[in-house]
DNA sequence: GAATGCAATTCGATAATGTCGAATATCCCT
DNA sequence: AGGGATATTCGACATTATCGAATTGCATTC
């Protein structure tokens, strides 16, 4: 890892979270001396990827990075082909619906439909949750058990009092993901808000998105015909991408890496 | 300018223009060794602003930029003041509107509300036009006149036949924009589509954003009360910004660099 | 199914490069 | 107008990124 795109990253980071901050406030939070964070920044300002706050000595994320993400959303092959199923599976179950990326611990929305009922709702393209607190996360987490070991072992954040953070509990929840293709989350990351999700698999057979429906708790649980909109909507989104089975094969089951319990769990075989 | 970070941009830059490329080929436009980008890339992709294509060996644009994008659309103040004022500004006159900034020599639409009349239309917040080709831009170079000198020094593309290229051309413009506080465009970036734009200033009298009404051309000139609307929607932006006047005073005049008239082009005293 | 060629990746020596601390400039507040 | 804080500039130093060669991995061909 190259030091200063490193460091270069990591003021992003920062400005992603505070929004304005001066040279000597990101030198706090960097730990390294203003004038190489003032050298960073310039660098990056340089190329529009961070901003001076208008009105001096403060600054902030620059255009460059809607112009990068702009383009980024239009080279998402799974984007482009999802979107005419999640429109149908929105239709269909007058729920609202989301595809979803895996970034490190958080899932990011690259697509969101708003539920047909004619409502205004705020697009939720761009958002992104915890992935152990959102449906989609978990399916991410399920097929990716190298990464879900890691983050098992770290501890979790905490974002409604039903969320759940028990690393044997949530491996529980992967093993049987795997088994079933389709992750459920109860009021775990907003109140009143719960979801499904399903894997997106390509050619390959790696699980690349998630989609998933987002379903009012006072709903819960969903009628099953929700359930088969959804499996069948990853499937036809997951065809089109030239995969040839659907759901994908479980992958080998995720391991905690400090288990209370003297056995590592494992998924039963079936 | 810090090397590595300015390398790292010029990857993305480079990733940007080509949705996939290989280390051999992002190696070829950057006139570097392959391993000192794959350096490079495999930095970007620690933190998620680039990743690899599913399959293999090819990498673009990651899901980082596209939370930094949304985060730094929430950061913008303008932005979240101009929104109520645009969608008024589209509904008065029943045209599709615009907000946007300068990213060097293009405008980024920061957002855009859709003509009211109920048809489909794509959303263009993310896109970007050449300025010397929008109305916005040419409204940020007329008062950015420093900028604008070096832009007239190189060469402008052209993307219609109605686009102006001739830097004389443009610096005349550019003068009576600053006197009228109106920029116009005429088919000179997409043919069919013409656009009015006028400056959002802000406390210290810094033109930090353009609003724009987009016009079929079949329907050009605008309406006097198109004008109006416009020139009253920025002022009212402004003004919630905390800038005292509007429209903004004349920056000192863009002067040509090489001009081929002896004398350097200035704005008429008033 | 083996062999060839291309591209990605790893590695280590080199010196070019970014880093740091001190000095200076600029801004804002009293 | 003065003082404090913050941003910015500068130059010596040693850490750090860079580069080319070697290796691995993949895909395509025969």
């Amino acid at each position: 890892m190259i030091q200063a795109i490193d460091r270069a990253a990591k003021v992003l980071s920062s400005l992603q979270g505070a929004r304005h901050l001066g040279i000597t406030e990101l030198s706090a939070e960097l730990g390294l001396p203003a004038s190489t964070v003032h050298g960073i920044v310039k660098s990056l300002q340089g190329h529009g990827l961070v901003a001076q706050e208008p009105g001096g000595n403060r600054y902030m994320l620059g255009p460059a990075l809607l112009k990068l993400s702009n383009v980024y959303l239009d080279t998402l092959d799974v984007r482009a082909r999802a979107m005419r199923w999640t429109l149908e599976l929105a239709r269909r179950t007058g729920l609202s619906t989301r595809l979803g990326v895996q970034l490190f611990d958080e899932v990011i929305i690259i697509h969101h439909n708003q539920r047909p009922d004619g409502s205004q709702q705020m697009p939720e393209t761009g958002l992104s949750v915890p992935a152990h607190a959102s449906a989609m996360g978990k399916v991410l987490l399920a097929y990716n058990p190298e990464y879900a070991t890691g983050l098992l072992g770290r501890s979790l954040r905490t974002l409604t009092g039903a969320t759940i953070t028990d690393p044997t509990q949530l491996a529980i929840q992967f093993a049987s993901i795997a088994d079933f293709g389709i992750a459920t989350e109860e009021d775990e990351a907003v109140l009143g808000e719960s979801s499904v999700a399903a894997p997106v698999v390509d050619t390959r057979g790696n699980v690349i998105a998630a989609v998933a429906v987002v379903i009012p708790s006072s709903q819960w649980p969903p009628e099953p015909d929700v359930l088969n909109s959804l499996r069948e909507t990853a499937r036809n989104i997951s065809r089109e991408l030239g995969a040839s089975t659907w759901p994908p094969r479980a992958p080998q089951p995720t391991v905690l890496v400090h288990p209370k319990s003297p056995e590592p769990l494992t998924r039963p075989e079936t």
